[in-house]
DNA sequence: GGGCTAATTGAAAATCATTCTCATTTGATA
DNA sequence: TATCAAATGAGAATGATTTTCAATTAGCCC
C-alpha cells in the first residue's frame, strides 16, 4: 500500500534509496515526509507517532532503523542536545550546519561553515587527520525571543 | 576517607567545589584524577570501573551524578561521537573545543575557536540570537594512522 | 497482473543507559 | 568531637535502543 504524499523531498529519498538497491517503502517515505514538514527537528517518539497517524500501527524498530539508515545516506542529520537528547531533522545532503532554538527546537540551517574557513595548521602540526566535524549552534529564535 | 592522589587539577576541583558550597568527596576527586591522568576521553562504564578500583565499591548513580555537576561547573566537558555514544574529558573550564581520534578516543584540544571568529550576519538577520555552539572534529590522531 | 525472493517490517523480548528512592554515611563547620 | 545538610550506595524504576524471528511487501521477471 502506498500513499500519496509525494514530493520532491520524497522524490529525492526514492531516488537516494534506488541508487543504493533499497526498497521505497511506505514508512521510510513517511519519515521523510513527516521531518521534511515539520521544519523542526523532532525527536524518535515524535516521529513515530506521526508515522503512525499517517499509515496506522508501525514498529519504533523500523524508525530507529530507519532514522540510522538515511543518516548513513545523509537524508537525516541527527542533532545532539546539551541535555544529550537527539533530534532528527531533514537534511538534503549538502554540507549544512544547524542552529537549534533550545525553546521551540526548531532547526535553522547556515550553509556557510565556519570550521571550513578554519586554519588547521595547529592541529595538523600535532598529526591529527581531520576527517569530519561536528557544528551545532544553540541560541534563541524570533518568535520564541517575543514570547519570552 | 580521603586519599592522597592530589594534583594540580584535584586542587582545580576542590577550589571549584568550595566556591560553589559543595563537597570534596573521594568519589569526585577520583572522577578528576581517572580523567586528567586518562589523557582519552572515557565512556561512563570506564569512568566507573577505574574509579572503583581507586576506591571499592562506587554507586554508578554516583558517577552519573558527579559527571553531570562537572560539566555544569565546567570542569568536565561531554563529547557527542557519531554513533551516538558519549565521552567525558577533563577541560580546566577555558573555552576550548576538542578533536577526537575515532579509532583510539584520544583527545586533543585545540584552543582556537573556528566558531568565534564567524561572522554570524546571515544568521542574525534571521533574527536568531546564538548563545552557545558545540564544535568537535573527528580524525586519526598519529599514532593510530602510523598504526594502520 | 501474478508469482518469486530477498529486503523489510511489527511485536515483543532483551539489552543497555539513565534516573530515582531512600536508608546510611560523610565532609565541613563550629 | 558533635552536628547536620549534603552526598553516597544499592537496587528498583524508567527510558532508550537493539535484537529476534515469523509474517509481510517492494521490486523484478515473466
Amino acid at each position: 500500500m502506498m500513499k500519496d504524499f509525494e514530493c520532491t523531498q520524497e522524490s529525492y529519498a526514492r531516488e537516494v534509496l534506488r541508487e543504493k538497491g533499497l526498497k521505497s517503502t511506505a514508512q521510510r517515505l513517511a519519515v521523510v515526509h513527516v521531518l521534511h514538514t515539520s521544519g523542526k527537528s523532532l525527536s524518535i517518539g515524535e516521529i513515530h507517532d506521526r508515522v503512525k497517524d499517517m499509515l496506522g500501527a508501525t514498529g519504533l524498530a523500523t524508525i530507529y532503523r530507519t532514522l540510522e539508515m538515511f543518516e548513513d545516506l545523509g537524508i537525516v542529520k541527527r542533532l545532539h542536545f546539551p541535555d544529550g537528547r537527539h533530534g532528527y531533522a531533514f537534511s538534503q545532503g549538502e554540507h549544512v550546519h544547524h542552529m537549534v532554538c533550545v525553546d521551540c527546537r526548531e532547526v535553522f540551517d547556515f550553509p556557510e561553515c565556519p570550521v571550513e574557513s578554519f586554519d588547521y595548521a595547529s592541529i595538523e602540526k600535532q598529526g591529527f587527520r581531520v576527517k569530519d566535524h561536528f557544528v551545532q549552534l544553540f541560541g534563541q529564535c524570533v518568535k520564541c525571543a517575543e514570547a519570552a
